[in-house]
DNA sequence: CAGTTTTGTGCAATCGCTGTACAAATACAT
DNA sequence: ATGTATTTGTACAGCGATTGCACAAAACTG
């Protein structure tokens, strides 16, 4: 257990400046005063205390004449509205998926202010891609007109924490990948690079700015065009495990005498429960790889029409899904569960399935049954790639100390 | 997320004082002045300030002359020692087992004063068994001689986190049982109680205690007489999921289509694995549960002398062991794993087994094994108990602010 | 317009922490 | 023995975020 960063005064990385932000950022980058100081739970003069240092920061900005909005009727002062500053430092995002490459600009509140998109080729090598990621990244850099808190990088790979090693990325024409010394060595500037596993980057989200909002112990599963995504966030964090590759979902074993799966081991969850497993259930090719969401979702759309073998095939995939979720509830008694990508659609199609299986093999969610809800957010993978850089940009908030204020230290605001 | 507990000058829960206790008490309850100075992080001045805080508070002593001891040869002022004192405040641990229940008390630092062991009758009904617990309690209570913390209570059965609810104790005549509530009601004096799953707490004081010390994911697995425990300690803290439920590792799902479970699901790894299967895979009787741990160990030591039929039944058992731990890992990602009870002896009988199913059923064990150990304390269930409280107890430390010191603030402490 | 309610600011006091300087207590070389 | 190096504990002034309180500001209510 590392030590905590102690600030000069005593007050540890949880002081009031840095949870203000933290909340702000939380709440979408936008609220009242009056609402931040009621969360932070000390006094108004403590929060303004804390106000005022993120403003001489230039983090955030208080608009001079509150803003009266929405239900904010009632008797009393109304509340000033705080808001990111536009002059607060943004991270660069990247989420790298099969077919495309979406990098962005990224405030903090989660407001992705500039999103650009690329079509990626089948099995690109690694000496391109990585090109290309650099000299997008680049560009946005130069033309955001804002300081950079550095870059993050949703990566479809288990990644290892300590430094961004991608262990096995899918579907792509390579293995092994120390990414982050790769996107650094193509930065002219020396941005921290940080680098996240698709699905735990989109849960981050997810949880932060969707529909895992609130939840304290939120799985999250997807699929990204093909295999099973998992991940865990408890408490506002993903749970990565000792070295970033924990939640592996897919690889959890569905069929121990099942057929063997590239990682190894025989009858994988995302063996027999992803994208490619209801082409086949269907009798349908489970290749190629590219277009296979599309034609997935016109299976789907087919067992919603009432045909047989196409809701046989659904079925099938939603039993062995639910079978496999009831074994993550007995394992992480989670409060919520969010489904992603191909997932939801398939919960929307066949919820009864997948609750009855759920109920008949968790003695747990017989006890209390945990709530499933489909993912909201367009983008979860890219705006978790850019928390990945927000988050410790809040908590090492006050080892850079604010450079003095330039009028007298009490100073009004407006 | 609750509002972190601020003390009354804007220093939270994280203040040193309460550090340096957590440290003492991670270190044994004994430790010099440097050792807990240099780990503090911070200066000698904040640290003594901290230590004669805890002095005043009579939670800890410092040896008035320093006594020298074991490697401390070397230049420079020796360090003085810093011990729990014996006025700081102890908990009542609890451990309820099959056929035996402890009471102890336990100090800062997790030594136990006093163990008193008592038989209990097979499957005893609520009312007595509980008497019986809070009559030890009061007991021990009346005669420690010291403040009394609190309570903690291990049970065999899952715990609800929130209120102590024990949602299906194994091998018992009864299930659902508020516990906290009945443990409160048999007590004269208003002790604080907390009730937590008998493997979560042996899992917690072999990280606090024992050989998970230094662990950051610590994976745990046991026997209790019958069925799998397991937890899962994520950086000194028990994972228990939203309601304290989570890993319930014996209703992992072994073989889907294997025989019903009492849980209701069909092959769960407690099923095939346990030491009940451990017995019906030697085509012995595997009733009645009394004694079955002592003639489990009679077993092994036949396959240890190379019995043909014992060894066949360890090396069945070690196999799906191996396979539902290489699930584990791929979920959760450990970098230990720790086997308490007959599991530790399964381990030492047929480690090459365990490992070969784990290398080949999870690609993560395969890029980096994990290192598998025994457990090593004797009660670590009791000991954990005791953490329940103990734990609480380093944490609310700055609420209740010391008494202004009997001489001037800047007395010297000798 | 007076009364109520809620919100922002000013001010003195507080208290744990910091850094520095100094004193204490040992080992080691001479 | 004696002095030096080395490490550890203590004293002291200063700092600064926070607290509580009092008061001002800005809305609604009747």
């Amino acid at each position: 257990m590392s030590s905590s960063i102690i600030g000069p005064n005593g007050n540890d990385s949880a002081n009031n400046a840095s949870r203000l932000l933290s909340l702000l950022h939380h709440a979408g980058g936008e609220a009242t005063r009056a609402e931040l100081t009621a969360r932070l739970g000390c006094g108004r003069s403590a929060a303004g205390y804390a106000l005022t240092d993120l403003v001489n920061r230039e983090l955030v900005r208080i608009d001079d004449r509150p803003t009266a909005r929405r239900g904010d009727s009632g008797p009393g002062r109304p509340s000033h509205h705080v808001h990111i500053a536009p002059t607060s430092p943004v991270a660069l995002a990247v989420h790298l998926r099969v077919d495309t490459l979406d990098v962005a600009v990224v405030e903090l509140g989660g407001r992705a202010l500039r999103v650009e998109r690329e079509p990626v080729e089948a099995r690109p090598d690694v000496t391109s891609i990585f090109l290309r990621i650099t000299r997008l990244l680049r560009k946005l850099g130069r033309e955001a007109g804002r300081p950079i808190a550095g870059v993050g990088v949703s990566m479809p790979s288990p990644v290892r924490s300590e430094d961004g090693y991608a262990l096995e990325p899918r579907h792509l024409a390579w293995a092994g990948v120390p990414t982050r010394d790769l996107v650094r060595e193509g930065l002219d500037e020396p941005w921290p690079v940080h680098i996240g596993n698709d699905a735990n980057l989109a849960a981050l989200a997810e949880h932060r700015h969707g529909a895992g909002r609130g939840a304290h112990q939120m799985l999250y599963l997807t699929t990204e065009h093909i295999g099973i995504g998992g991940a865990l966030v408890t408490e506002g964090t993903v749970f990565g495990g000792a070295r970033g590759y924990a939640m592996e979902v897919g690889h959890t074993t569905a069929d121990p005498d099942g057929p063997r799966c590239s990682c190894g081991s025989r009858g994988c969850l995302e063996l027999v429960a992803d994208t490619r497993a209801l082409m086949r259930a269907a009798y349908l090719p489970d290749d190629p790889v590219t277009g296979i969401e599309y034609r997935a979702r016109v299976l789907m759309e087919a067992a919603e029409r009432g045909d047989p073998t196409a809701t046989a095939a659904v079925d099938h995939v939603a039993t062995l899904l639910g079978s496999g979720i009831a074994g993550l509830i007995n394992l992480l008694d989670p409060d919520r569960i969010l489904l992603g990508g191909l997932l939801a659609r398939l919960y929307q199609l066949a919820a009864p399935r997948i609750a009855a299986e759920m109920t008949e093999r968790s003695f747990l969610e017989r006890a209390v049954p945990v709530p499933v809800v489909p993912a909201t957010l367009d983008c979860a993978a890219l705006l978790g790639a850019a928390e990945l850089v927000l988050a410790p940009l809040l908590q090492t908030l006050q080892i850079q100390p604010a450079q003095p204020p330039s009028a007298s230290p009490g100073a009004p605001i407006g």
